[in-house]
DNA sequence: GCCTTTGTTGAGACATGGTGTCATTAAGAA
DNA sequence: TTCTTAATGACACCATGTCTCAACAAAGGC
């Protein structure tokens, strides 16, 4: 990733605390840094063992309590795929995308947006008696049309 | 649930066992007599504890044991909602709902078709280059308005 | 810089959903 | 009835995630 949208991404995560009366700490700065040294999800996990690379201090507890804030912030996207873990994205466009489609053979995932899709959801809860609140669509599809182009494979969809 | 459903249900499970050389346990048994006696969703947990008021020496073991099983000859359908848990759902062979709306109030859960948010993922996919295989959409929802009404609460709403 | 206030932290206990181990039990076959 | 071995119950264990609380440190006032 950039080393621009690596500092804007930073900057606008301590806007966020800024607005919030959170306080800005080195964890959370560490943290921020970890998440947007990469383009790649992430789980909890993972990001807690990245940047208790770059400084041992951090702690499970604060991976566990920063996550929060930088999903409320919608710098990082939080996906669930039915695995006992959450994953997560750093998300540099502003769309709240909450859609995604995987790709069952190069395990490449696409965010989208539909306004046709989120209109009918809406338009489904009404009728059905609720307010739909948040969603989450998966769509689990295969690349292999593009693969027999040669267009595709593990390494160009990574 | 009716008697007669309860019943087909538990010989299509023998069924599969015996197809599979399994063996036709009396756990087995009490365990898809407890999933058949109700209409409703229910967690792993939940279900072992309906077993147990069944025949107490059904244990936790057996239950996540036979809960692949039922889902694997497609009786029970498991769903996962972003919790640490999963829910599961009876007689799912029938129906072929892959869209929920779960009430983040009193956690009721709608099975639902939309033939047209069918057709816009399938266009959606081929817009990005893949090929839909399966789609899995769930609406967090709540119900307050209902609520407001009285219409809806933890006992009208399970 | 030095205090003071108070939000934040790290450590580790705890909670929860689920899996693995192993001696014992019982299903199905002979 | 006896034998073989899959299946079981009890419980230790694992993983993800949450909670508590004493200690720390950020931000602001001096």
């Amino acid at each position: 990733m950039q080393k621009k949208v690596r500092e804007e991404a930073k900057r606008k995560f301590i806007e966020f605390l800024e607005k919030k009366d959170f306080r800005i700490t080195n964890q959370r700065r560490i943290i921020i840094d970890t998440v947007f040294s990469t383009d790649k999800h992430f789980t909890a996990e993972q990001l807690l063992d990245w940047a208790r690379e770059k400084d041992k201090s951090v702690s499970r507890a604060t991976v566990y309590r920063t996550l929060p804030l930088l999903t409320e912030s919608k710098l990082v996207h939080e996906m669930d795929f039915g695995k006992p873990y959450k994953f997560y994205d750093p998300n540099y466009s502003d769309s709240p995308n909450h859609n995604h489609l995987i790709c069952e053979d190069c395990e490449k995932i696409v965010e989208f947006d539909s306004d046709k899709i989120e209109k009918i959801e809406n338009e489904i809860g009404h009728k059905l008696g609720f307010t739909v609140k948040s969603q989450n669509l998966q769509l689990s599809a295969s690349c292999d049309v593009l693969k027999s182009k040669g267009a595709c494979d593990k390494k160009t969809c990574d």
